[in-house]
DNA sequence: ATTTAACTGTTTACCTGTGTAACAGTTTTC
DNA sequence: GAAAACTGTTACACAGGTAAACAGTTAAAT
Protein backbone atom coordinates (compact mmCIF):
# COMPACT_ATOMS: atom_id res chain seq x y z
CA UNK A 1 0.00 0.00 0.00
CA UNK A 2 1.18 3.50 -0.91
CA UNK A 3 2.18 5.50 2.14
CA UNK A 4 4.03 8.61 2.50
CA UNK A 5 5.53 10.65 5.55
CA UNK A 6 2.37 12.61 5.51
CA UNK A 7 0.04 9.46 5.92
CA UNK A 8 -1.96 10.87 2.39
CA UNK A 9 -3.20 8.35 0.75
CA UNK A 10 -4.90 10.54 -1.25
CA UNK A 11 -3.26 10.79 -4.11
CA UNK A 12 -1.09 7.83 -3.73
CA UNK A 13 -3.95 5.36 -3.47
CA UNK A 14 -2.88 1.78 -3.92
CA UNK A 15 -5.01 1.02 -6.97
CA UNK A 16 -2.88 4.28 -8.85
CA UNK A 17 0.53 3.08 -8.28
CA UNK A 18 1.60 3.18 -11.31
CA UNK A 19 5.12 4.73 -11.47
CA UNK A 20 6.46 5.08 -14.89
CA UNK A 21 9.00 2.22 -13.97
CA UNK A 22 6.49 -0.08 -14.16
CA UNK A 23 6.66 0.68 -17.78
CA UNK A 24 10.07 0.73 -18.59
CA UNK A 25 11.73 -3.16 -20.06
CA UNK A 26 14.91 -2.09 -18.26
CA UNK A 27 13.64 -1.60 -14.76
CA UNK A 28 12.01 -5.14 -14.74
CA UNK A 29 14.53 -7.28 -16.07
CA UNK A 30 16.48 -5.76 -13.73
CA UNK A 31 14.07 -7.10 -10.83
CA UNK A 32 13.40 -10.13 -12.39
CA UNK A 33 17.05 -10.61 -13.31
CA UNK A 34 17.66 -9.97 -9.17
CA UNK A 35 15.19 -12.42 -8.25
CA UNK A 36 15.99 -14.76 -10.41
CA UNK A 37 20.05 -14.72 -9.59
CA UNK A 38 19.28 -14.60 -5.99
CA UNK A 39 17.03 -17.65 -6.14
CA UNK A 40 20.17 -19.45 -8.00
CA UNK A 41 22.53 -18.48 -5.41
CA UNK A 42 20.02 -19.75 -3.09
CA UNK A 43 19.97 -23.13 -5.07
CA UNK A 44 23.38 -23.95 -5.93
CA UNK A 45 24.88 -21.75 -2.72
CA UNK A 46 26.01 -25.04 -1.18
CA UNK A 47 28.20 -26.14 -4.21
CA UNK A 48 29.70 -22.53 -3.65
CA UNK A 49 29.16 -21.93 -7.32
CA UNK A 50 28.46 -18.69 -8.88
CA UNK A 51 26.43 -18.30 -11.69
CA UNK A 52 29.28 -17.12 -13.62
CA UNK A 53 31.63 -19.82 -12.67
CA UNK A 54 28.63 -22.25 -13.58
CA UNK A 55 28.12 -20.91 -16.93
CA UNK A 56 32.78 -21.46 -17.86
CA UNK A 57 31.76 -24.94 -16.44
CA UNK A 58 29.31 -25.33 -18.51
CA UNK A 59 30.89 -23.71 -21.51
CA UNK A 60 34.16 -25.87 -21.23
CA UNK A 61 32.18 -29.10 -20.51
CA UNK A 62 30.19 -28.17 -24.18
CA UNK A 63 33.70 -26.98 -25.87
CA UNK A 64 36.58 -28.43 -24.71
CA UNK A 65 40.04 -27.12 -25.50
CA UNK A 66 38.41 -23.43 -25.53
CA UNK A 67 40.98 -21.00 -24.99
CA UNK A 68 40.79 -18.11 -22.39
CA UNK A 69 40.04 -15.83 -24.46
CA UNK A 70 37.29 -17.14 -26.69
CA UNK A 71 35.57 -18.03 -23.36
CA UNK A 72 35.49 -14.80 -22.34
CA UNK A 73 34.45 -13.66 -26.15
CA UNK A 74 31.26 -16.42 -25.12
CA UNK A 75 30.62 -14.97 -21.64
CA UNK A 76 30.71 -11.07 -22.61
CA UNK A 77 33.61 -10.49 -19.98
CA UNK A 78 36.60 -9.33 -20.54
CA UNK A 79 39.64 -11.90 -20.85
CA UNK A 80 40.79 -10.04 -17.47
CA UNK A 81 38.04 -11.25 -15.67
CA UNK A 82 38.32 -14.78 -16.88
CA UNK A 83 41.33 -15.51 -15.07
CA UNK A 84 39.90 -15.67 -11.06
CA UNK A 85 36.66 -18.10 -12.54
CA UNK A 86 39.81 -20.56 -14.29
CA UNK A 87 41.56 -19.78 -11.52
CA UNK A 88 38.40 -21.65 -8.84
CA UNK A 89 37.72 -23.91 -11.58
CA UNK A 90 41.58 -25.14 -11.94
CA UNK A 91 41.54 -24.93 -8.20
CA UNK A 92 38.68 -27.62 -7.51
CA UNK A 93 39.98 -29.94 -9.93
CA UNK A 94 37.41 -29.22 -12.35
CA UNK A 95 39.62 -28.34 -14.75
CA UNK A 96 42.91 -28.12 -16.53
CA UNK A 97 45.13 -25.03 -17.92
CA UNK A 98 46.55 -27.53 -20.76
CA UNK A 99 49.54 -26.10 -23.50
CA UNK A 100 48.59 -26.53 -26.86
CA UNK A 101 51.38 -27.54 -29.56
CA UNK A 102 50.86 -25.14 -32.31
CA UNK A 103 50.80 -22.09 -29.65
CA UNK A 104 52.58 -21.16 -27.41
CA UNK A 105 50.16 -17.97 -25.82
CA UNK A 106 47.16 -19.73 -25.39
CA UNK A 107 46.41 -22.73 -23.06
CA UNK A 108 43.61 -25.03 -23.72
CA UNK A 109 40.77 -25.09 -20.92
CA UNK A 110 40.42 -29.30 -20.78
CA UNK A 111 37.67 -30.35 -18.06
CA UNK A 112 38.63 -33.13 -16.23
CA UNK A 113 36.58 -36.00 -15.05
CA UNK A 114 35.41 -34.80 -11.57
CA UNK A 115 34.17 -31.44 -13.70
CA UNK A 116 31.78 -33.02 -16.08
CA UNK A 117 30.35 -34.85 -12.84
CA UNK A 118 30.26 -31.68 -10.93
CA UNK A 119 28.61 -30.26 -14.39
CA UNK A 120 26.08 -32.99 -14.50
CA UNK A 121 25.12 -33.01 -10.60
CA UNK A 122 24.92 -29.10 -11.30
CA UNK A 123 23.18 -28.31 -14.34
CA UNK A 124 20.71 -30.67 -12.79
CA UNK A 125 20.50 -28.46 -9.58
CA UNK A 126 20.20 -25.38 -11.74
CA UNK A 127 17.27 -26.95 -13.65
CA UNK A 128 15.33 -27.85 -10.56
CA UNK A 129 15.35 -24.34 -9.54
CA UNK A 130 14.18 -22.76 -12.68
CA UNK A 131 11.43 -25.55 -12.96
CA UNK A 132 10.68 -24.65 -9.28
CA UNK A 133 10.61 -20.31 -9.53
CA UNK A 134 8.84 -20.52 -12.92
CA UNK A 135 6.19 -23.34 -12.22
CA UNK A 136 3.45 -20.70 -12.56
CA UNK A 137 4.37 -20.31 -15.91
CA UNK A 138 2.90 -22.60 -19.10
CA UNK A 139 5.75 -24.09 -21.07
CA UNK A 140 4.62 -21.97 -23.86
CA UNK A 141 5.45 -18.81 -21.75
CA UNK A 142 8.92 -19.73 -21.01
CA UNK A 143 9.45 -20.95 -24.72
CA UNK A 144 7.95 -16.98 -25.86
CA UNK A 145 10.60 -15.78 -22.84
CA UNK A 146 13.28 -16.95 -24.46
CA UNK A 147 12.89 -16.04 -27.43
CA UNK A 148 12.36 -12.39 -26.71
CA UNK A 149 15.18 -12.68 -24.77
CA UNK A 150 17.63 -13.69 -27.38
CA UNK A 151 15.91 -11.07 -29.31
CA UNK A 152 17.60 -8.59 -27.41
CA UNK A 153 20.90 -10.06 -26.98
CA UNK A 154 21.33 -10.63 -30.69
CA UNK A 155 20.27 -7.41 -31.12
CA UNK A 156 23.39 -5.79 -28.31
CA UNK A 157 25.96 -8.68 -29.37
CA UNK A 158 25.49 -7.79 -32.99
CA UNK A 159 28.35 -5.52 -32.67
CA UNK B 1 31.93 -19.44 -35.18
CA UNK B 2 33.20 -22.49 -32.67
CA UNK B 3 37.06 -22.83 -32.27
CA UNK B 4 39.09 -24.27 -29.71
CA UNK B 5 42.76 -24.66 -29.23
CA UNK B 6 43.05 -27.42 -31.28
CA UNK B 7 41.42 -26.27 -34.39
CA UNK B 8 38.88 -28.48 -34.65
CA UNK B 9 35.45 -27.84 -35.93
CA UNK B 10 34.21 -31.19 -35.79
CA UNK B 11 32.11 -31.64 -33.04
CA UNK B 12 31.65 -27.83 -32.10
CA UNK B 13 30.32 -27.11 -35.24
CA UNK B 14 27.98 -23.45 -35.30
CA UNK B 15 25.00 -25.13 -36.52
CA UNK B 16 24.78 -27.93 -33.44
CA UNK B 17 26.37 -24.32 -30.83
CA UNK B 18 23.93 -24.98 -28.37
CA UNK B 19 24.98 -24.78 -25.39
CA UNK B 20 22.82 -25.82 -22.37
CA UNK B 21 22.87 -22.19 -21.20
CA UNK B 22 21.41 -21.17 -23.68
CA UNK B 23 18.22 -23.06 -22.84
CA UNK B 24 18.29 -21.18 -19.01
CA UNK B 25 16.14 -18.55 -18.52
CA UNK B 26 18.30 -17.03 -15.53
CA UNK B 27 21.34 -16.99 -18.03
CA UNK B 28 19.21 -15.49 -21.36
CA UNK B 29 17.83 -12.47 -18.29
CA UNK B 30 21.31 -11.77 -16.94
CA UNK B 31 22.63 -11.40 -20.87
CA UNK B 32 20.07 -9.39 -21.96
CA UNK B 33 19.82 -7.32 -18.64
CA UNK B 34 23.64 -6.64 -19.15
CA UNK B 35 22.82 -5.03 -22.96
CA UNK B 36 19.69 -2.92 -21.66
CA UNK B 37 22.20 -1.79 -18.52
CA UNK B 38 24.64 -1.05 -20.82
CA UNK B 39 22.69 0.80 -23.04
CA UNK B 40 20.77 2.93 -20.75
CA UNK B 41 24.20 3.98 -19.09
CA UNK B 42 25.54 5.06 -22.63
CA UNK B 43 22.18 6.59 -23.43
CA UNK B 44 22.03 8.65 -19.62
CA UNK B 45 26.28 8.57 -19.00
CA UNK B 46 26.17 12.38 -19.65
CA UNK B 47 23.84 13.03 -17.30
CA UNK B 48 25.80 11.35 -15.09
CA UNK B 49 22.59 9.56 -13.57
CA UNK B 50 23.23 5.92 -13.19
CA UNK B 51 20.01 3.26 -13.35
CA UNK B 52 19.45 3.64 -9.68
CA UNK B 53 19.66 6.83 -9.18
CA UNK B 54 17.31 7.57 -11.92
CA UNK B 55 14.68 5.04 -10.21
CA UNK B 56 14.65 6.99 -6.71
CA UNK B 57 13.95 10.06 -8.32
CA UNK B 58 11.56 9.05 -10.34
CA UNK B 59 9.47 6.95 -7.27
CA UNK B 60 10.24 10.57 -5.53
CA UNK B 61 8.61 12.54 -7.61
CA UNK B 62 5.57 9.98 -8.21
CA UNK B 63 5.41 9.82 -4.24
CA UNK B 64 6.01 12.77 -2.85
CA UNK B 65 6.92 13.07 0.89
CA UNK B 66 7.77 9.30 0.51
CA UNK B 67 10.22 7.85 3.43
CA UNK B 68 13.48 6.54 2.69
CA UNK B 69 12.56 3.30 4.32
CA UNK B 70 9.67 2.88 1.93
CA UNK B 71 11.82 4.25 -0.99
CA UNK B 72 14.35 1.45 0.05
CA UNK B 73 11.29 -1.30 0.32
CA UNK B 74 9.82 -0.13 -3.56
CA UNK B 75 12.99 0.01 -5.08
CA UNK B 76 13.97 -4.06 -2.94
CA UNK B 77 16.92 -3.07 -1.62
CA UNK B 78 18.65 -2.45 2.26
CA UNK B 79 18.00 1.35 3.70
CA UNK B 80 21.93 1.57 4.22
CA UNK B 81 22.00 1.60 0.35
CA UNK B 82 20.12 3.85 0.14
CA UNK B 83 21.49 6.51 2.12
CA UNK B 84 24.27 7.46 -1.09
CA UNK B 85 21.45 7.52 -3.55
CA UNK B 86 19.72 9.88 -1.72
CA UNK B 87 22.81 11.84 -0.74
CA UNK B 88 23.46 11.75 -4.21
CA UNK B 89 20.41 13.63 -5.53
CA UNK B 90 20.02 16.16 -2.38
CA UNK B 91 23.44 17.03 -3.83
CA UNK B 92 22.47 17.83 -7.22
CA UNK B 93 19.30 19.66 -5.30
CA UNK B 94 16.90 17.29 -6.95
CA UNK B 95 15.51 16.75 -3.55
CA UNK B 96 15.22 17.36 -0.04
CA UNK B 97 15.65 15.65 3.19
CA UNK B 98 12.43 17.58 4.95
CA UNK B 99 11.30 17.09 8.90
CA UNK B 100 8.11 15.66 9.34
CA UNK B 101 5.69 17.08 12.18
CA UNK B 102 4.59 14.11 13.81
CA UNK B 103 7.36 11.64 13.66
CA UNK B 104 11.29 12.78 14.19
CA UNK B 105 12.82 9.45 12.85
CA UNK B 106 11.47 9.61 9.59
CA UNK B 107 12.76 12.42 6.87
CA UNK B 108 10.34 13.07 4.11
CA UNK B 109 11.83 12.81 0.21
CA UNK B 110 10.51 16.39 -1.45
CA UNK B 111 11.68 16.52 -5.04
CA UNK B 112 12.44 20.59 -5.86
CA UNK B 113 11.44 21.96 -8.87
CA UNK B 114 14.81 21.27 -10.57
CA UNK B 115 14.40 17.86 -9.74
CA UNK B 116 11.22 17.41 -11.22
CA UNK B 117 12.72 19.50 -14.30
CA UNK B 118 15.66 17.08 -14.07
CA UNK B 119 13.37 13.92 -14.10
CA UNK B 120 11.37 14.83 -17.08
CA UNK B 121 14.22 15.72 -19.16
CA UNK B 122 16.03 12.18 -17.73
CA UNK B 123 12.49 9.97 -18.07
CA UNK B 124 12.17 11.21 -22.02
CA UNK B 125 15.83 10.33 -22.99
CA UNK B 126 15.29 6.93 -21.22
CA UNK B 127 12.03 5.95 -22.99
CA UNK B 128 14.32 6.85 -26.55
CA UNK B 129 16.93 4.86 -24.96
CA UNK B 130 14.58 1.56 -24.88
CA UNK B 131 12.70 3.03 -28.33
CA UNK B 132 16.16 2.52 -30.39
CA UNK B 133 16.32 -0.31 -28.76
CA UNK B 134 13.57 -2.62 -29.11
CA UNK B 135 13.02 -0.96 -32.00
CA UNK B 136 12.90 -4.17 -33.36
CA UNK B 137 10.22 -5.69 -31.67
CA UNK B 138 6.20 -4.86 -32.00
CA UNK B 139 4.27 -3.19 -29.58
CA UNK B 140 3.18 -6.79 -28.42
CA UNK B 141 5.92 -8.03 -28.44
CA UNK B 142 7.03 -5.12 -25.55
CA UNK B 143 4.17 -5.90 -24.00
CA UNK B 144 4.52 -9.93 -23.84
CA UNK B 145 7.85 -9.79 -22.48
CA UNK B 146 7.05 -6.85 -19.55
CA UNK B 147 3.82 -9.07 -19.07
CA UNK B 148 5.96 -11.96 -18.14
CA UNK B 149 9.15 -9.85 -16.05
CA UNK B 150 6.18 -9.12 -13.71
CA UNK B 151 5.38 -12.40 -13.48
CA UNK B 152 8.63 -13.36 -12.70
CA UNK B 153 8.70 -10.06 -10.52
CA UNK B 154 5.34 -11.17 -8.38
CA UNK B 155 6.80 -14.84 -8.12
CA UNK B 156 9.66 -13.16 -6.31
CA UNK B 157 8.64 -10.46 -4.19
CA UNK B 158 5.60 -12.46 -2.77
CA UNK B 159 7.74 -12.92 0.10
C1' DA C 1 64.50 -10.83 -42.87
C1' DT C 2 63.29 -7.69 -40.06
C1' DT C 3 60.17 -4.82 -38.23
C1' DT C 4 55.56 -3.97 -36.99
C1' DA C 5 51.21 -5.22 -35.57
C1' DA C 6 48.17 -8.24 -33.20
C1' DC C 7 46.94 -11.70 -29.93
C1' DT C 8 47.28 -14.35 -25.16
C1' DG C 9 47.11 -14.76 -20.38
C1' DT C 10 48.01 -12.18 -16.35
C1' DT C 11 48.43 -8.62 -12.68
C1' DT C 12 47.12 -4.44 -10.71
C1' DA C 13 44.23 -0.84 -9.54
C1' DC C 14 39.76 0.74 -9.51
C1' DC C 15 34.53 1.27 -9.70
C1' DT C 16 29.61 0.06 -8.87
C1' DG C 17 26.17 -2.09 -6.53
C1' DT C 18 24.95 -4.55 -2.78
C1' DG C 19 24.41 -6.83 1.98
C1' DT C 20 25.44 -7.14 7.21
C1' DA C 21 26.00 -5.47 11.57
C1' DA C 22 26.08 -2.10 14.70
C1' DC C 23 24.63 2.59 16.51
C1' DA C 24 21.79 6.36 18.69
C1' DG C 25 17.47 8.58 18.48
C1' DT C 26 12.68 7.95 18.40
C1' DT C 27 8.14 5.90 18.61
C1' DT C 28 5.11 2.08 19.77
C1' DT C 29 3.66 -1.85 22.55
C1' DC C 30 2.63 -4.10 26.58
C1' DG D 1 7.87 2.61 32.67
C1' DA D 2 10.40 -1.17 30.47
C1' DA D 3 10.89 -3.69 26.25
C1' DA D 4 10.37 -4.06 21.50
C1' DA D 5 10.36 -2.10 17.02
C1' DC D 6 11.37 1.32 13.61
C1' DT D 7 14.48 5.21 11.20
C1' DG D 8 18.42 6.94 9.18
C1' DT D 9 23.24 6.41 9.24
C1' DT D 10 28.01 4.66 9.33
C1' DA D 11 31.69 1.24 8.70
C1' DC D 12 33.06 -2.72 6.58
C1' DA D 13 33.18 -6.55 3.37
C1' DC D 14 32.28 -8.73 -0.87
C1' DA D 15 30.95 -9.92 -5.69
C1' DG D 16 31.29 -8.77 -10.26
C1' DG D 17 33.19 -6.23 -13.53
C1' DT D 18 36.25 -2.82 -16.44
C1' DA D 19 40.68 -0.56 -17.98
C1' DA D 20 45.46 -0.26 -18.53
C1' DA D 21 49.71 -2.04 -18.64
C1' DC D 22 53.00 -6.12 -19.03
C1' DA D 23 55.90 -9.81 -21.23
C1' DG D 24 55.72 -13.61 -24.27
C1' DT D 25 54.36 -15.24 -28.66
C1' DT D 26 52.67 -15.38 -33.38
C1' DA D 27 51.13 -13.21 -37.72
C1' DA D 28 51.47 -9.55 -41.21
C1' DA D 29 53.81 -6.02 -43.84
C1' DT D 30 57.23 -4.50 -46.58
Amino acid sequence: MARNALGSSKENDASLETSDLEDLVGYNLKRAYVIVQTDFRKALGEDGMSARVFSALSLCVRFPNITQSELARMMGIERSGLVAIVDELEGKGHLVRAPVPGDRRVQALVPTDAGRTAYSAAIKTVRAHEDRLFADMSAEEKETLLALLKKIRTRGEET
